[in-house]
DNA sequence: TACACACTTAAACAACTGTGCAAGTATTAG
DNA sequence: CTAATACTTGCACAGTTGTTTAAGTGTGTA
């Protein structure tokens, strides 16, 4: 893989390119960033994001495919959370990255640099 | 913005998943990452990458759109790069986390060979 | 047992997106 | 000027994707 500095061959692109496809979904990131800290159940989530049930079971199932999120019964709800600290961390990191990137909505170059 | 701390909100998830959607095709992304270094003519991009032109052009057309990339005319071609060093830090630092990330492939075993 | 709750899955549909092909616009060479 | 190069744009179409509605599965409670 040579995660040194080279460019990624057309694998790792897509393999890359896949999950931001998944995480270029505003419920879906939304999903995602909502259970970063702590558990939650569907329907908490559902609620909190004015969702249909269905629907974010549907996006959530999708993200676990994606070994992004995994799943625990608790009761008879079942509580979601990201997959391992790894994933918790990236989310973190890159979506900080991004707003900070982002944040002069689409031109005004930011000087501070991240990280 | 509040970029110090997590769960940012609804205006903001929408706006990184608008990048991450841009990000999440691999043709877009090979581009992008194949005009880190340097900047590429469309022609060249497209033959390196194996692209008809109009698809090219099409794709590069959106990543200058989003404020991703910008071009300049050098005679009759147009070299296109980074919008600027922010970007391509990001863009390094992300699919450099991203790849890390996926390595241990979080749930599909591809069989690495050695390297 | 039966019933309600929490979530999942199935089917169907509208909207979007990537791609190819063909025509159009700039820029340089002769 | 004309011709060729380099890129852009328009149009059409197939495939994908997010969402809703409705039906199904599992879990706890009376």
């Amino acid at each position: 893989m040579k995660h040194g500095k080279p460019v990624p061959d057309r694998e790792d692109v897509s393999r890359i390119a896949r999950m931001f496809k998944l995480l270029g979904d505003p419920t879906r990131l939304g999903l995602l960033l909502h259970c970063l800290e702590t558990p939650r159940a569907v329907s908490e989530l559902a609620e909190d994001l004015g969702l249909s049930l269905p629907l974010t079971s549907h996006h959530l199932r999708l993200l676990r495919a994606a070994g992004l999120v995994d799943s625990d019964r608790a009761g008879r709800r079942v509580l979601y959370r990201p997959a391992d600290e790894h994933v918790r961390h990236m989310l973190v990191d890159i979506t900080d990255h991004v707003s900070e990137c982002l944040t002069p909505t689409t031109r005004n170059p930011t000087r501070r640099r991240a990280s």
